[in-house]
DNA sequence: ATATTATTATACCAGTTGGTATTTAACTCT
DNA sequence: AGAGTTAAATACCAACTGGTATAATAATAT
């Protein structure tokens, strides 16, 4: 049937680099010229294959939650190891990410709550939507926490959940921000402090 | 000598108005036309008055630090109560502003935290270097807590300052992204918990 | 070869950005 | 009543914003 010119740059690649450029620097402040800039793809072709602005955002943000954000909640679930070192290995990961210089850093989906009230309600909503998944999926650990006895049994299951998204807001800000790695990691320590972990 | 035409709004108003417009929408989103209508000064007077918007931003974070951060701090560093009613005022402070509505929510310095990367260098270690002013606070009523039995002997006081400035920067977030007040109050009741607090 | 299809590159649109020059209005002092 | 001083209002600047129309290019199918 067709053919057509083919494609110069991969798609999969061109949306990882507006992923990381949204990352960096947040979804108003990014111009479609920087992402253009940065992609190698001129904007009627970003236009073209992604929509306008506001859709490129939400399939990037769509691209951290399947490439990093789910991964993340994946290893917390379905790890085998008990909760605190599930815990410290879910915040490092976030923390880790404060040693690339020009990288992105801490967690997109925080970031992007940031900008909560500088948003199009619909992106807001979308990030606030994916930041309760992780709610959630805090509130499933920790659960799971409780009936193997590795959490007081009468720990308040949506309290702790929130405190431990609130970590992770927390730990995106201050990595941004230029917080050293250090401290980051005894910020990490008296997080988990906070849990009324049972001794073993 | 002198006189002149009278100043149609008072200045004081004025970066009153631009602090909580900043303080809501943040330094790059917020622009000088829009200041000039919230503030109903023109956008020549704004320059005349305060100079170019990165002086008028850094006025309007000292006016937030003068009106709402060292009051705070104040209280923190010189209150007859305990750290743990303190504290819980403090953080009280913040999730206070989760209710107004349309108003600035959070602490203005977190925020302006969260804009690090995308701030002239000079705003941005501004900002650093007022929320390590945060940090030192902090520190000094541990330091204090510490030496009145209130705190374990053995708290490492600049993790735990840390700790606490984090749980602002978290608190910010979460108000700004439309958090209900329950679920910030129990994030406190959380955060406070952390504390290797010695029992009366 | 030619028509078709799809992507590229260039140039452009109206609206907005930070910032300013110019004119006009309102006050005080002599 | 001026003269001097300060602020206000309007209009403007080049650069950039999100978004698009147009034309050139590179492939395939007949």
């Amino acid at each position: 049937m067709a053919g057509g010119r083919p494609r110069k740059s991969d798609l999969n690649d061109v949306l990882d680099t507006v992923m990381k450029t949204f990352w960096i620097r947040g979804f108003e402040v990014t111009s479609m010229n920087q992402l253009s800039d940065a992609t190698g793809m001129a904007k009627p072709g970003l236009y073209k294959a992604f929509g306008d602005k506001q859709a490129l955002y939400a399939k990037a943000l769509k691209l951290y939650l399947t490439k990093f954000a789910e991964p993340m909640i994946d290893d917390l679930l379905n790890s085998p190891d008990s909760l605190e070192p599930v815990l410290r290995r879910n915040f490092e990961r976030l923390t880790s990410t404060a040693l690339n210089k020009a990288g992105p850093k801490g967690c997109f989906i925080a970031c992007s709550l940031n900008e909560y009230p500088n948003m199009p309600t619909d992106l807001a909503e979308l990030t606030k939507s994916y930041n309760e998944q992780r709610i959630a999926a805090y509130a499933q650990r920790i659960r799971t926490a409780i009936k193997q006895g590795e959490l007081s049994a009468d720990a308040n299951v949506k309290a702790l959940s929130i405190y431990l998204t609130g970590q992770v807001l927390a730990i995106t800000v201050m990595a941004r921000s230029g917080t050293d790695k250090p401290s980051l990691d005894r910020f990490i320590d008296m997080a988990i402090q906070a849990l009324p972990l049972v001794e073993a």
